[in-house]
DNA sequence: TGGCGTAAAAGTGTATGCATTAGTTAAGCG
DNA sequence: CGCTTAACTAATGCATACACTTTTACGCCA
């Protein structure tokens, strides 16, 4: 977790602020100053500058000139928005995935959904669950074999990434999760792109429904009201 | 297009390296030293450090630790993979602008459409021309009502920009064009989504189809050859 | 002549100091 | 007593100087 070789001190501290971000140490709203991060991570402010400016472009991080940097923050409607674009985006990965991915990554897909099944059935590792729930995802995404579109779905999975702490973890959940997978697997494995994409987009809207809902409901509305009301269901799906 | 007012020293020089890649002044390949564009720009090397820092994110420039930056180079097979997600991308915005345009957007989007058939028609004017197509391109953009689909598909389009300039803008082009624009706006303006969805991708990979066999036709491999073989239609539609 | 090693040259990475601008507090005026 | 304004504080933006890395070039030796 030291591990600083070979790297620039400004890729060490952009790393070391996208942790921090994600662990909640630096929630969404916080003020990143130069000087004490510089301090804290005993480096010069220029460094620092470089590292702040990469997680600016990245959209982990806002910035207006002049003034401070602030960690973002996504209010429920550009929340709404992200899941809705990466819903999308993540259907047509996997569209193009069950049309690319050879037998031995489909059989793959299906290792890791049984692998993920028995740790739902044990449920005492939810941390080695998250894993394999991620490995399911990266290696669709692999199947689309299109760099471009899956970088930009990594980038923006990325801005969510300081939310997903909020995400509720409840057996409900996590068996409706499963069933999406198996649906997702069957279809990909089917070469049948159309259901593959549907039932991908399906999955991806329904997480984000999940976590925007939770979000409204745990959070108090203490900054400005602006009139919007967002209701469940709300992330379009597809035609 | 001497206005620095308002702006930081970066910012300006950030939009100068990319109008200089845009125009061909600096084209896909060349290194990008900082000292030269200091001294160019009449500023120190820091916030030439930080513009094209800025450029690395957006994709536009290239850059290895320790080594120079260069602005990115694409060959043909990862333009067709950008393509490729691009045209995704704009048949989702299409899909969702079909369902929350209002009326007097679509009645907008009639008015470029005719005007751009008018100075089709006279042909003395390419420049007015294409200004219309991309008003056209926005109008349906910003009609998905999404923030995070409209800044991930610029951020997109804006990679392709250094090969417009390679754009083959032949009459038969231009025709088909506005025939692929009647489609599209005929489908959003009735709210067929699918419809409109269908037409934009196709267009959006017509585009990219044209520019992938111009540039194979037009540049000598001089790279490595890497084997891999490029043919015409080879952007995939969906479904 | 050609490959290899070493040293000079060029360029990037970082620290530091100063200028400039936002944010803040206190004083003066209505 | 409240509002405006003006100085003060603090943080950002930029320039300069230096350390380290990469690249280039020269000379040596086979």
């Amino acid at each position: 977790m030291e591990e600083r070789i070979g790297l620039t001190q400004a890729e060490w501290v952009r790393r070391g602020i996208e942790q921090a971000i994600f662990s909640g140490d630096l929630a969404p709203g916080t003020a990143l100053e130069e000087g004490r991060i510089a301090e804290q991570y005993g480096v010069s402010r220029t460094p620092v500058r470089e590292a702040i400016g990469n997680l600016v472009q990245s959209g982990l991080v806002t910035k207006l000139a002049h003034k401070r940097a602030v960690v973002s923050r996504l209010d429920p409607g550009k929340l709404l928005e992200l899941f809705e674009a990466l819903s999308q985006m993540e259907g047509v990965a996997a569209q193009l995935a069950a049309k690319r991915m050879s037998p031995e990554e489909k059989s793959r897909l299906w290792e890791i959904h049984n692998t993920a099944a028995e740790l739902l059935q044990r449920g005492d590792d939810v941390e080695a669950y998250a894993s394999q729930g991620e490995q399911f995802h990266k290696l669709i995404l692999n199947g689309s074999r299109n760099t471009v579109l899956i970088d930009t779905i990594s980038a923006l999975a990325f801005r969510v990434y300081p939310y997903r702490r909020y995400q509720v973890a409840v057996p409900e959940r996590l068996v409706r999760n499963q069933q999406d997978h198996a649906a997702i697997i069957e279809a990909i494995s089917g070469g049948d792109a159309d259901a593959a994409k549907a039932a991908m987009q399906q999955h991806t809207a329904e997480q984000g429904d999940a976590l925007v809902r939770f979000l409204l409901l745990n959070t108090k509305t203490n900054s400005s009201s602006n009139g919007a009301s967002y209701e469940a269901g709300s992330i379009a799906s597809a035609s």
